[in-house]
Order: C-alpha cells, then sequence, then structure tokens
DNA sequence: TCCACTGTTCAACAACCGTAGAATGACCGG
DNA sequence: CCGGTCATTCTACGGTTGTTGAACAGTGGA
C-alpha cells in the first residue's frame, strides 16, 4: 500500500488492545458473571490470544477490577431534592443496557469480593442519601431506596421478569416518584400520620 | 453397643443421607451460587462419597433443581388488600435466612434453566398482583411491586449493603407500606393529583 | 543496517471439575 | 446361614480453566 507507516504507532496499537479486551471482557460479564466468563472467551471474542490478555492484566481477577471500573457515579446535583436526583440518575441507568453497571451487579451477585468491592463504592452514596432525610431513620430509608433502584434495574435487565422489561423509563421513573416522596421526606398519607411523639 | 438393631432401616437411613444433601447443597448454592459450589463440596460437607451425590441425583443440575425447589408460595389471601398480602409475603421472607430462595435468586442469575423455573413460577403471581390493581398499567405497577420485594431481599441477603441488612421486617415493613400504597392503590399524594384529565 | 524492544502467539502444566463404573461391605428376606 | 440387594466408596477419565514461559515477528531508534 501506499501509506508510508501504519495509521497505528505502537503504543497506541497496544492501547486500543487493551481498550478492545476491556470492553469484550465487560461485556461477557455482564452477561455470563464472572464464573462463566472465561479468559480465553474474552480473549477470542477480540481475536487474540489468551496469553496475552494475562500479559496485560496479570490475572482474571484483576480484569474483573479494571472492567468493572465504574465511572464512580457521584450523584452531583446541586440544590435539586434527592428525590429528583435518585430518579435521574434511575433514568440514565434505564436508558440502553448499561453493560458496565450489569457486569457489576450480575458479578458481584456471585463473586464475593465483586461484591465487597461494590460495597465500598456504593458507601458514600448511601451516606449522601442518608444526610438528605431530616428522619431518625434516614439510614433505613436510604438503604430502600437504594433497594428499590437495585431492583428495578435487576429485575429490566437480569430477571426481564413481567412488563419491566420493555417500559419506557420514563414511565417508570413517573411511577417511583411518590413512593419515593415518601420514603425521602417522611410525609405520610394523611391517614396515617402519627400524633407527633417523643422528642 | 448393645442396640440390638440400628435405629434406621435401610430405606430411613438412605431418605436421611438424601435429605442432608439436599440441605447442605441449598445452603451451598445460596452461599455460593450454582458455579462456585462444586458436587464434591456438598459431599464433603454432608460428609460421604461425591459419586454417591452422582449416583443419588444423576447430574449437578438436577441435584440444584431438587434443592431449590420453592414451596410454590401461593400470595393466597382471602379478601384482605393486596398490598397487606404483598407485605405479608415480604415480610415471612425477611425472617430469618429464607435459604431456599436465596439459592434460587443467585442462582438464577447464572443458570438458565434455573432462571426460566423462577419465571414459570412467578408470572401467576405477577398476574395475580395486576389483576387487583384497578388502573390500565397494572401490569407494570405489579412489576414494580415485584422488583422493590426482589431488591429488598436482594440487598439484604446477597448485598448486605447499608441499614438493611440488620433491620428489623416489621420497620422495613412499616417503611415499604405507604410506598406500595401509592403504588397499587394509585391514589397519588394530594399535591401532585392531576385535574381528571380524559373520559 | 542492525539490534533491542515489545506486542503477540504457541505449547504446556497443574489443578479442578463433572461424571462413570468397578469394587466393597453391610443389611435383610428366604 | 446364605445370597442378593443396595448404600457407599474408590479410582479413573476427559475436558476446561487460570496461568506460565519460551518463541516469533514487526517496529523504531542509533
Amino acid at each position: 500500500m501506499t501509506q508510508p507507516s501504519p495509521r497505528l504507532t505502537r503504543a497506541e496499537q497496544r492501547r486500543q488492545t487493551e481498550e478492545s479486551i476491556l470492553a469484550a471482557a465487560r461485556q461477557l460479564f455482564a452477561e455470563l458473571g464472572y464464573e462463566r466468563t472465561t479468559i480465553r472467551a474474552v480473549a477470542r471474542t477480540v481475536g487474540v490470544d489468551a496469553g496475552l490478555v494475562m500479559h496485560y492484566f496479570g490475572t482474571k481477577d484483576n480484569l474483573f477490577s479494571r472492567a468493572a471500573e465504574l465511572p464512580a457515579a457521584e450523584l452531583s446535583g446541586g440544590g435539586e431534592e434527592i428525590v429528583d436526583v435518585l430518579l435521574a440518575s434511575l433514568a440514565s441507568r434505564l436508558d440502553g443496557e448499561p453493560v458496565a453497571s450489569l457486569a457489576v451487579l450480575r458479578s458481584m451477585l456471585t463473586n464475593t469480593d465483586a461484591a465487597e468491592r461494590y460495597r465500598a463504592a456504593a458507601e458514600p452514596q448511601l451516606s449522601q442519601i442518608t444526610t438528605a432525610i431530616p428522619t431518625e431513620d434516614a439510614e433505613l430509608r436510604a438503604s430502600l431506596l437504594s433497594a428499590i433502584v437495585h431492583g428495578v434495574i435487576i429485575e429490566r435487565y437480569l430477571l426481564r421478569l413481567g412488563r419491566l422489561a420493555d417500559a419506557s423509563p420514563d414511565q417508570i421513573i413517573e411511577l417511583l416518584r411518590p413512593c419515593f416522596q415518601t420514603l425521602a421526606t417522611a410525609d405520610m398519607p394523611p391517614s396515617t400520620v402519627r400524633p407527633a411523639s417523643a422528642d
């Protein structure tokens, strides 16, 4: 051919291969979970040798760590209500297939130290939600909110149960909003409100 | 020893061994998921040879099927509100460690026909909830309720995230009640109610 | 041009898995 | 008391996995 040098320098080529491996790993981890994803399968998907994957990432655990790195979703929201922030975050995770999230979620349900890592990553988010709730049981309420988010994602993408699999994100969000409201702001329905007890 | 005959006849002995194997399998499947529990480990837990497990159950898949058989929770509730029935069901699943449920939930994320079986078992429950909801989007609402239940159980037992792991079932139930109410009966909080549009 | 570097492949190992079939030994009906 | 049945163990096979280290080949600076 006429090009004087290949389009990619050596370093670029390597970076690109690494990236491809990570993408394939993410995909497979999300589809199959940690155990059923083999290094050989990842390599085959990319079209390279399994030894190369080992050479770059050292170990399967390490490959998983790199593939499951979350962009550290910060739940950033300036003066907005926590409910809106949470719902927006959920909405974005309901759009398309959040491969990275699924890789983590699916694998942490079978792999113990994947769960450990995720727990560490989710802890700050949880306490962020907690501080935004003005009741004594704020911690529990925050955990419930988190559980609902996880439940919806798992049911939609992993369990594929019921109508959740093909519902539009907007519809889900709007149905969930009053639910989140009662959990986050502790305003009970009028009939259930208690006569302001101790202090 | 002095007992003239062993306490257990041959058939009893066998039945008891089978039962022990099933219990150990359930426990391990719940703790480790399908892939990481090995037949050898199940056998070692019971104190028998791996070949015996194979001899009784034929195949690992079959052992899992038997171990993960659910008592077909019927969601039975006569004239009660669907919300109460759902919450009662959740409460019972929140008491102690529902080993069978965990085995299924954890494993259905990696084992294909475990997922299929569970989906088949959950379908009637879903439509049962659906028929109890008087809105057009009843199906989606039912799915959301189901997702919340699953989310709470997964977060409590599998992810062990936040305060949900050690909260009392009653506290969880009571926090969830208004949430379920708004989803199941479609009565919006007063501030969000719409001015009765079409029809 | 030459040579070191490095991206990449090849071949192999040790461990472990599910599974199969022969062997063992105690129980129980006749 | 005897012979078969049956619960149980032993041994082994084929396959897959994570992992390793040697070998190969194209690149790029001197």
